[in-house]
Parts: structure tokens; sequence; C-alpha cells
DNA sequence: AGTATTAATGTAAGCGCTTTCATTTATAGC
DNA sequence: GCTATAAATGAAAGCGCTTACATTAATACT
């Protein structure tokens, strides 16, 4: 493979005006730049861009650290942020920290041994302190779907506190009273927050959560389906559900339809996150949009303000869910 | 950040010393050891992997290049091969290329200019010459649901034919003989296979494909939802749909639910790829399995074994499909 | 034509590491 | 203690590119 030697002996320039004219960011007579750009067609000169980041300590890539690969949520995400940067021309480097600790860490440290300009982190497990930490470093990093006060110029968010308190608030108005929860890992911040949303839309009607109707989940189909079946066993009643997420969800309502049970006949369901087969679910899942692509773009969209000073661009840094109202919750009959 | 420069000096041993230290590969008196990983330890020291790339010539990366990021198919597919490096030591590099040529060609340059140490290419749209001239090239690679005789021991592929076979194969034997099929793109070479092995079943009855009955889709939702609405507007009789991927089947079945008709009362439905919502469909899809994890993990296997030298290492290239059945087909009662 | 100023280009030294070959040190045998 | 051999370590030259500063060439003005 040629490199910047060769193609500045045949076109008999120097290195220097090779690089020049690779970089086009200073003069060059143009008839000279003619000559080396021949040069380079002959020899099918291509830049060794490992050589380009050591020697200028960029590298025109941004790294991506989600939880997992898999899964309509991080599909859309991972969408939303490769098709900004491929209009900008930038190139994303992605890796999977699996919700472990030190899986993400070496992620991290990967990313940046990749030399990549910026990182954007869809992290669970690392501190709120090792982001601090990071953010002292020299990498810039935006944070996705997670909100650090010390750092809050670096998140991307939703509130899901809202989100939750919108998909109960929905059900309350419908009539509901006996309301079902299946939750995420509590000790994910997503998690928590969307309960506590929950309960807040029920203290506003003077009723609290009933602990026994309460399973936590996983965020998995498996999650909502155990969460169902365990909710039934209890014999208690309820005329709806409320799911952490719209994989438990689907993981509910097949669980009811294997039970006998049709939804919204017998109880009513709501997901969260909007995420593409909710639409494709039978019923049609009622649920909270997390726009999710879209805060995908954001989060590029602060990589290329702060770290290319494309200076014209807009970054919304906080979002608002909102509901969406399907087919899987109708009015309670009590 | 600390340099190799600096541990030598702390250390007060030479830059080789350090270096073999690192990568442990020549001998090293143990005392000159424990000087040499205090120092690094007390300055924080991190290897460049930029520039031990360029110095080394390799990375210790792969490049994945798939079609898309999002869908379950692809996640599967990355899930499957990044875990198989993870257990490796090893990092992926993942590109899209949109099953565009010039984003194919682009995001292999990509990954050639990262010093990726393989290839793990899922490619639609790069010609069978394009890929044998790569395979003349340096960066050895491995194809991944492609199979290009003159290269067939790079390639990992399923026997699409055989796969399109079963899903008629199991329709006819259950008495179905107005079998319509909502196809893939026709250029892309798989679905034009899974059509080929519709008419060897078909064939094997006696009978033909009704091109009336024939919708040529584009292996998304929409395209099932769509197909089914064209292949109702014909008025002609049909027991059964083969849809070419399980992502139109699940839009056929909404199309169906949408125009008051019950799967598989009214007709029966078969897919293909057997991904994870499949089973989450209502009714719970039919379809042919494409074993796209295991596809993947076998791509890693041949990078680990042709690449890293992990000899004792099998690797399997022709992949077989089978039949699924679940609830979305019942006999015939014609 | 000469001089001053500006534009274009060349020189050379890294960037942070690897690795080949040379040198030094340690060890074994007599 | 001396010599031969082996082990450990050091010196130095890249890997392919960028870029700061110096040099050369071109241009404008008198």
């Amino acid at each position: 493979m040629a490199t910047i030697y060769e193609v500045s002996e045949l076109a008999g320039v120097s290195l220097a005006t090779v690089s020049r004219v690779i970089n086009n960011n200073t003069p060059v007579r143009e008839s000279t730049r003619k000559k080396v750009l021949a040069a380079m067609e002959q020899l099918g000169y291509r830049p060794n861009s490992i050589a380009q980041s050591l020697a200028s300590n960029r590298s025109n890539s941004i790294g991506i650290l989600v939880s997992e690969l898999h899964g309509p949520f991080y599909g859309e995400m991972l969408t939303g942020i490769e098709a900004e940067f491929r209009a900008a021309g930038k190139h994303v480097i992605i890796t999977a920290g699996h919700s472990d600790l030190a899986t993400e860490q070496e992620g991290i440290e990967f990313l940046k041994s990749r030399n990549c300009d910026a990182l954007i982190l869809h992290v669970e497990a690392v501190s709120d302190q090792y982001l601090i930490e990071l953010a002292a470093a020299e990498t810039p990093f935006v944070l996705l779907n997670r909100h650090i006060p010390a750092i809050a110029e670096r998140c991307i968010s939703l509130n899901n506190e809202l989100g939750g308190y919108l998909a109960t608030q929905h059900l309350l108005q419908q009539g509901h009273r006996q309301i079902a929860y299946i939750a995420g890992p509590m000790w994910k911040t997503d998690a928590k927050a969307r309960y506590q949303g929950h309960q807040r839309a029920l203290a506003e009607y003077q009723l609290q959560a009933n602990p026994k109707l309460f399973f936590e989940g996983d965020f998995r189909e498996t999650g909502g389906s155990d969460g169902l079946s365990a909710l039934l066993a209890t014999k208690l009643p309820f005329t709806a559900v409320v799911c952490a997420n719209d994989e438990m969800a689907s993981g509910a309502l097949t669980a009811a339809r294997e039970q006998g049970l049709a939804v919204p006949d017998h109880f009513s369901v709501v997901g969260f996150d909007n995420v593409n087969f909710a639409y494709y679910t039978y019923p049609k899942l009622s649920t909270i949009d997390y726009p999710i692509s879209a805060m995908g773009k954001m989060a590029a969209r602060w990589v290329l303000r702060e770290v290319y000073q494309c200076n014209n661009i807009k970054v919304q840094q906080l979002f608002e869910p909102h509901l969406i109202v399907r087919d899987s919750v109708v009015a309670s009959n009590l």
C-alpha cells in the first residue's frame, strides 16, 4: 500500500505539500494540487488514519458505548446517532457495556485508546463519581439517558418521572383505581423514576401503591410475562397494569393471552418507550413515547457543536415524554 | 497523560524494556518487571493503542459492516459476534452500509483505515468482483450471509433456497394449494433464493407460482402490510401466505387484523428468520429458523482461527435452516 | 531593475510505540 | 579465575503522517 512518501516522490513535492493537499486546509497552488492528486490516483494512495490520528491527536470518529446491541430501543438509538454523523462525514465506533461495571469501564478505556474525538455514553453501572472524574479528563463525552447535576451540561435525558406519571394518570382518568405495576430493575435510575411518577399520579387521587400489586421485572419480555403471572397469582383484583417498558408490556400481553384473558377487556395495559413493535402488538399498545432516536440525534449534535465547532446547531438536553393512546386501555367498568 | 518515555525514566529502564513488559512476549527479569509495573501504576500509564497499531501494524480489533443497526436480525447478529470476541479479549468496530454501494465501500475503507485485523462483512450492494479483489488484498475478511464460489472459504451462509422450500413444503403438506407469496427485494440474493425454494416446493406438487399472487416487498413490516393489502385486492382466493421474512409476516398479520381477517382461520401465514419477536406475535408465527446469532459466532470464530491462530476452533460455514411450527398455520379446509 | 511584502513550499522533528540488532550482564563449565 | 554461552537489556530506526518554522518563489510598488 502506497504511503505519503511515494506520493511525494511521484508528484515531485514535499511530504508537507502532500499533507496539505490531503487535508486541504492551507494554500496549495492549483497546478501543484493537480500533480499531487494525479500521483495519489496513480498509486491508489489512501491516507492511513492510524498515522493521521497519532500525528494530529484527532481521529474523526466518535465512540458510542451502549448497554446492549440487540433490542429495538438500542437499535433506534444507534440509528439516530449514526445517521447524524454519517451526514457530517464522521464514523462511529460502537461497543457494548452490558450494564456491567467492569465491561463499561473497559469499553470507555477501549474507546479512549482508539483516540475517539468524543464519546456518547449510555452507561448504567459506572458511578456518578466516575463520570464526574472522566469529565475532568481530556476526551469530551455526552451522557444519554442519565442526568448528573454536577455535569448537567453533558447530559441528554428524559423526564422519566413525568413519563411514569402520565402512564398512570391516563389510567386514573379512565376510572381505574386498582392499578398493578411491573417495574424495571429498581437499581436503575430510570426504572426508579418511572415508579416515582406512578406514585405521584396515585397520590393526586389520594391513592397509594399496593405493594402486593408490584412486581420488580428486568425490562425484558420474560420480566413482563413472569410479572403478570405473579400479579394474577395474588388473586387480588386489578383493572389495569402499568409496565415500565414496552418489552415487558409485550410479555404481559402474551402471558394474558396464554391464561385466556383478553386485553383490554379483562384489564388494561400501558407500556413505556414506544419502541417500533409497540405498534404491532395485539392489541396495539398504549404507551409513553420515549423519543430515543431524537435523543440520539441530539447527542450527536452536541458532539458536532462542542467538539467540531459546528456552531449553528441547537441542542435540546431535557426531553419530555408524552402519552400515545392506542388500543390496550379502555375505561374501567367498576 | 503519561507516555512510555516517562515510564522508562521513572523505572530506570529502556523504552524497549517497558514495551516488553507491556506486551509480555519476551523475557524480562522479574525484579525489572516489578519496577516497570510500579512506575506504570504511579504514573497512571495506559498504552496508546493508536501508537501501538502504527508501530506493530496490528490493532486487536475487528471491523464489522452490517446493513442496518436497527431491527432484531442485526441485533442478534451483532450480539453473537460481539459476545465471541469479548470472550477473546478483542473489541469490535461497527459501522453500517445501509445496502448502498457507496456507503458499503466507504464503510470497508473506514474499517481498513482503522487498521482492523479482520473484517466481518454483511454487505449486499458491493459486487462479487469487488469482494474477490478485496480478498486478494492484505486485510482478511469473512462474508456473512453471502456465498461467492471464488472465495468460498471466506463465506458463512445459510441455504436460503432450502428455507424457502421448507416454508412452502410445510403449507403443501397441510393441504394448501393456493399459496400467495410476499417476497423481499428480488435484487437481493437471499430474497431470490427463498423464492426459488418456494417454486421448487410447488413443482414437487405439479404446481406453479401464480404471478398474480406474488408481491415484491422490502423486508420491512410495511412491505408485509402493503403486500397483504395488494394480494387481497386481487380478489383471488388463497389459503396461505409465505412471507420472505418475519418483519413482513408481522406486517401481514397486522394488515389482516385491520381488515377483520383472523389468522390462521382465514388464511395461514409463514415467515422466515425466526427473529425474537416472532414468538410474541399473535398468533405466534410459524417460521423458518435462521440461526443468525450462531452464524455471527461462527464468523467470529473464523477470524479467531484465521487471524489470531486459535487453532483448536472448528468453523461451520454452511448453515441449514429448519422449520419452526407455531400457531399461524392450520390445515387447509378446502 | 530593485526592493519589500506575500504566498507557496520544503525541512525536519516529532506523535507513542515496536522491534531488530548490538551490547552488557549473568551463568556454567573447566 | 577465566572463558564460552545464554539471558537480559539498551540503542536506534522506523511505522505514516502532521505541522512549525525556515526558505524560496512570486508579486507589487517605486
